[in-house]
Order: C-alpha cells, then structure tokens, then sequence
DNA sequence: CCCCATTTGAAGCATTTGTTACAGAATAAT
DNA sequence: ATTATTCTGTAACAAATGCTTCAAATGGGG
C-alpha cells in the first residue's frame, strides 16, 4: 500500500519546490519542470524515459533535477508525486466530522469508529448499482418464495433480514441452523426461489454445499461476503461483498447491515402499496396478541 | 431503487473490470484486487513488485490479474490506471469531493448512506465514554452473569451480542422472546446479574415491566434505545442513546451494532488472556462437530 | 580567438522490473 | 485415500529503468 507521508500539511511539496527553485533552473531543466507542471502530479509518474522524452530531453537531466529539489534519485520524487496524487484522489464520500475536542475516548474506540466508516465508504463505493437494483427486484417479487442463512456469526444478520422481510411480504423463510434439516427447506426451493447467503470469513463449506445444491435446483442464489469473497461467490448470481476488518478480534457486520437496511428501504418502496396492508394487518394482529397476552 | 442506465463511459475501467470479473478471481488474486480498490488509482502506480508486496502475493500473480482483466501485462493496466487517475484530478475539486462521480445510484439509495453516516456520527457524539467504560467493565466481569433481551427488531441486535459474548466469556443467557417464559430466568437474577436490554421506538411494555421486576432484585440493568428513550430509561443503570431515523420506513439499527461491536471489541480486550483460551477451546470443539457431521 | 565554466546528451553499466517456465501446494473430485 | 485440477510462489531470464561517466556543445569574459 501507499504509505502515506505524514507530515502532508502542504500536499504539493514538489510543486513548491520547482517553484522555489524556478530561477535556479537550467534550461532544459525548465523544459522539465514545464512538463511536470502541465499536468501535475501525473506526468511525474511515468518512467523517467518516458517523462525525458515528453520533455525532450535527456534522462541525466530528470535525475539532475530530481536532486536538485532535493531528493535522492528520481524514484524519490516519483514516490512524492504519488503520494501526492494519493492525497488529492482521496474522496471523502461520506465523511465523519474531525474527531470532537475534548472527548475522553480512548484511542481503541476512536480506531474502531474510524475504521468502521472506512469499511462502510469502500463497502458503498464497491458496490456495483446494478447489483444491488438487481437484488431489490428479485427480493422484491413475490412471485418468488425467499429463504435466508447466515453462517456462525452472520446468523443475526440473516435473522434481521429475515425479521424486516417477512413483515413486509409473504413467503419468507429463515434457515435453521442445522445442516441436518436443510434438506427439508431444499426440497421446497427451484427455480422461483431465491437463496440469500451469508458467509464471511473462516467461510462455512456447509453453507457452499447447500448453495451448489441449491443452484443444481435453478434457485437464484444472493451472496453477502467479505471483500475476499466466499467461495461461494462462485455459485452466486449477485454478490454483495462487504468490508468487514475492524482493529477487533472480531470481524465487523455493520457495513453488510448497512446494505441489508438500504434492501428493506429500497424493496418497501418499491411495492409500497401491498406493504402497506400488509403492515397494517400485522399492527393489528400484534395488538391482538398484546391483548391475548395480558 | 437505484436507476440502471445505459453504460456511461466512465474513467473507471480498471475497477469495473475488477467488479466484474469478482467472482472469477482467486484467492490470492483478490488480496490483491483489495489493494488494489484500497486507494484507487493510485496503489497500482507503484512498480509491480511493491504492489505485489503490498498485498502479499507473488509478483506473477499481479501480471495473471492484469492479463484476466484483459490488458497484455501489467504495464498495460499501470498505463489505463494513470489515466484513470490523470482524468480524475484533473476534475475540480468541488467535483471530486462528496459523492463519487459517475456512479448511478439512485438519491433514494444516497440518502439513506447518508442518514446513516448522521446517525453514526451523532450517536458516537452523544455518547458518554464514561458509560461506554462502565457498560464495558460490568460486561467484562465474569463474576457477574449476563441476560440479554431484544424486542420485536432488535431481537437480532440482542442475538449479535450474544453470540459473541458467549464466546468470549461465560454465564451469558439470551432470553427467549416469549415474556411467559420470563419468569424462569428472572429467578436466577440477583445483584451479580446483569441485563441488557433493546428497546426502541414502539416502545414495548413488556420489556419496561421485565426491566422494573429485575430492578428490584438488584440486577444491573443497561440499556440500548433510541434518540427519545424508551421509557425504562429511568430503571436502567445504564444508557445508551442511539440515533435510529433513517429516510425508510424502518428504523436503523446501525448505530446500536456499532456500539455493541465496540463493546464486543472492548470487552475482549479487557479480558484478552481468558478469551483467547476460551476461543481456542471452542474452535476444537467447532472442528469436532464439523468431524461429526460429515 | 582562446579559455574556462557550465550545461547537456550519448554511451555504458548496475539495478530493478516485468515476464516466463516450472514445480510444489492446495483443492476438488473421484 | 488417490488422482486430477487448479492455484501460486520460486527461480531464472530478458528488458527496461535509473544512474554514472565522460566528452561534446554552449556561452560568456579575457
């Protein structure tokens, strides 16, 4: 990875100093400082024989000049420019306000937190839009009957799924955690199901043998995973990789529930008017049983 | 529901390319793709070999990607790269910064995104460390024994929770969601219990009375609710305020997991010689069982 | 006109890079 | 368990890159 220098309070170093030095230059080496200028930093990036050429001049001349910005070799400079690049790239999608003065958090929480809005920024920005429309509108038929599982830690995910889904439409079936009665559930699933899968890391060979078995039956397969990909992603018609690395033993579910809640929203809006009875009718039973219960 | 549109020419061929082809990458193919996407463009500007150092491969293994992304060999993809990163900064930067360009998600999709970020934000601001510090210690102790309890959404917020203190330490209890069954876990309640309780918007009285009976047995209770409070605010030891609008019709329960993930992390931390046994020992057993099965 | 200082590129060299071939490792499939 | 298949890194190689040396330009002052 890039390292990142540190100390990028002016994020342009090797422009300030071409500028610095600009009365101190040669002309060929002003020939070169053009070049570099004209687009900066990216013709910097280029090999040195290319970036002499675009110049026109000798390659000596980079190197002269390189140093004579003060850096060791050409790779230095080069290795500031890019670095800069970095810096100038860098899009805050979504981005977490400075840290607040004065809190008394320790730095452990702090991370976490950073790390956390990381994970959801690369988790948005990975996602491919036609992915996630495509699932909305498979979730969202209810032509089709759904089932969900999720592996040793992502169960609660499945089950948050689950529990949003099935209030807003019918045909909604969550997995028991036993393999021994997923055969149960397969023989009801073909070509009008659809499977939604959760495995992420230390990836569960049960949960990829139940989905080839499932493919084998034309269901339609939904894949949440990690940023390495379950191998299951394979099998997979649509998967949704998530960023899950946090400084925790632990690995971090938030950016996976982060599109499971952007699914429900989008899948509600989308048959808003049959949701909407639905809810109604569900708020009534609940009342019921509430009444029932006391 | 984000809007396909027609294919846009967009700069970013390199990473389309890699999304497309996800599925197809192997393993060590993909830690690389990870770098890769990391700090787009601009990782994959450095020479092979750092590259393939960064993310831990070998460096054939960059050119085979960069050959099944369709380019002859990595220089190829380096040069689309540059490009890719010369077109983008050369953009304003008004233009680069918020949401990234180019990508068709629908503002419904954005909106959300960006309630969420609100909501993190917000609830890390409200949130006192002390709290934070003292929900975490009363957790990490193992004299004490620990029930956890959701309501009809966060029932799946309770369940994260649980299955990973279970795993790092002992004594902890997920009540059922049935309040008739209540009574039996109430009787082993005592001092040296604590209970943790979700409750959210649609307040659920049940809970509020389950909260006030373990009151008055002394039991520690700790509390994760909305911005408004659920009404056991008052029984409760300790409270956790989390933001939970989001533009849907569902609330967000993002920001409670993030606490709790932070807590799982803290936790584990406190007690990190304990756990780690304790996980060893389980993850034997996890094999045992899986001998079992198959 | 010649000398000296400075600038510049050509040529050559060491190093690093990008690539290929191959064999060990890991998986999956009998 | 054994085999076949796929994956992946090591090692050797060729091709550049980056650098050094040195001599040819250049361009003022004496």
């Amino acid at each position: 990875m890039l390292q990142m220098g540190a100390q990028v309070s002016r994020s342009e170093i090797v422009k300030d100093k071409l500028k610095d030095q600009a009365g101190a230059l040669t002309p060929a080496e002003r020939l070169l400082s053009d070049v570099l200028l004209r687009d900066y930093p990216m013709s910097g990036l280029q090999s040195i024989t290319k970036l002499a050429e675009a110049a026109g001049v000798s390659t000596p001349t980079v190197i002269r000049l390189a140093r004579k910005l003060g850096f060791d070799g050409f790779p230095e400079m080069q290795a500031a420019l890019r670095d800069e690049a970095s810096a100038q790239i860098k899009k805050p999608i979504l981005k977490r306000e400075g840290w607040p003065q004065g809190r008394k958090d320790s730095p452990a929480f702090r991370n976490f937190a950073e790390a956390v809005f990381d994970n959801l920024n690369q988790t948005i920005e990975r996602l491919d839009p036609a992915t996630f429309d495509a699932v909305a509108e498979v979730l969202a038929d209810t032509q089709r009957s759904i089932f969900l599982l999720g592996g040793r830690i992502t169960r609660s995910n499945a089950d948050y799924f689950f529990n949003h889904l099935q209030i807003i439409r019918p045909g909604v079936t969550l997995l028991s955690q036993s393999p021994n009665v997923w055969p149960q559930y397969l023989i009801d699933m073909g070509p009008c199901s659809v499977l939604v899968i959760f495995d992420i890391r230390r990836y569960e060979t049960d949960l990829a043998r139940l989905a080839s078995l499932a493919k084998e039956r034309g269901v339609v397969i939904v894949l949440f995973t990690d940023q390495w990909g379950s191998p299951i992603s394979r099998t997979a018609d649509h998967v949704i990789n998530a960023l899950v690395e946090v400084p925790s033993s632990w690995d971090s579910t938030l950016a996976i529930n982060l599109i499971v809640e952007a699914l429900i929203a989008a899948i509600q809006t989308q048959r808003l008017e049959q949701a909407t009875d639905r809810i109604e009718a569900l708020e009534d039973m609940f009342l019921s049983t509430r009444i029932f219960r006391k």
